[in-house]
DNA sequence: CGGGACGATGTCAGTTACTGTCATCAACGG
DNA sequence: CCGTTGATGACAGTAACTGACATCGTCCCG
């Protein structure tokens, strides 16, 4: 079938992601119900959960390709790299993903910080994310402690990073804050 | 008054956890209601969430005390030491915290790491750890994102150094863990 | 010693997140 | 043309949490 109709509008993902994020940054994740998340979107609460386990679920629909990027790019490098040098040119790939996306990155950061429940689920996201990293490393023979330690301090620079850079209206790219936080970890840990 | 009792049995909230971790070790947390653990107590459904807002944070009780040890512990460090030894002296003194609670550790972790939702509340407990040794370490005129990266960096290795410990029943205490954990991300962060 | 304020608890009704089940109906394949 | 499939709607139900008010020992003040 091409270019035909279904039975409904389609993308209803898609619909329920914006306007979820829309009503969340109005009134609070907390003052927003799921019913009227799945009105805006031309559908129903029954639906909406069909779509998303929770509330905060609809929130979270790239991280999935996020994780994707980042263990695709991590097992793409040479095998010859340390594991920080690994890790730094992943951070460095991923950071493209995000050049066209400072504007919705900004007020999606906005909605989570507002709300701890929400705070709670992009941490457990990223700590997914260190799981599934430290696992690309141990595939590629970094035996434990040091892998977990390698994706746990990826993620850290990551947040870190993130967060200044979301933070921030300026010029610099979010690779030039990855780049600031892996050198001060860095320093950090040579006791600087 | 001393040693009156009450028109209540004390320690109610003792109660409350020591029934919470039970219930939740034998049939899982999901599968537990708060009227159940209430019960178990001797108290009723709406006392237990007078003294916990939600059915998780009664796993967390001693979150606040690690939180006090760790600051505490880090802000009585000598100014003269870098960030990084100031943390390592930090993980150093909190391991004795656990000297005599590896079983009850063994047990909770067991209980946290089966649920999804316990594992998001314990990793905003670890972030809001971390956000306090920033701040911590601000004071002590750390600039960010040093400050920032050494708190996350000594979460990360406190985070991985007690899941080993817990992991194994051993005689290495949860200080050896650390102090592993640590070497280990100072080796991988000068590329070896 | 008497009475009122206090504090922890009980009782009960209510909201909402989330789930299970069955019905509906366009598209698709044969 | 008909049976299957897949996304959705309708509706009832459970349990987490909340607000309002009642209860009753203990404490404090006069």
């Amino acid at each position: 079938m091409i270019g035909g109709m279904g039975r409904w509008e389609p993308n209803a993902r898609g619909r329920l992601e914006q306007a979820a994020l829309a009503l969340y940054s109005e009134h609070g994740f907390e003052q927003t119900t799921a019913a009227q998340i799945a009105e805006r979107a031309g559908l129903t609460e029954r639906t909406f959960f069909r779509h998303y386990a929770d509330k905060r679920e609809v929130l979270f629909g790239g991280a999935h390709a996020l994780e994707e990027i980042f263990v695709q790019t991590l097992a793409g490098t040479p095998d010859t790299a340390t594991p920080i040098d690994a890790m730094a040119s992943t951070l460095e790939t991923v950071a493209a993903f995000f050049l066209e996306r400072h504007e919705f990155a900004r007020q999606r950061q906005a909605v989570i910080m507002a709300n701890t429940e929400l705070r709670e689920r992009e941490l457990i996201k990223l700590a997914s994310l260190a799981s599934a990293l430290a696992a690309t490393l141990r595939r590629r023979g970094v035996k434990d402690p040091a892998a977990s330690l390698t994706a746990e301090a990826g993620i850290a620079v990551f947040k870190v990073g993130f967060e200044r850079w979301v933070g921030e209206s300026g010029e610099r790219t979010l690779a030039d804050f990855l780049r600031e936080a892996l050198d001060g970890l860095k320093a950090v840990a040579a006791g600087e």
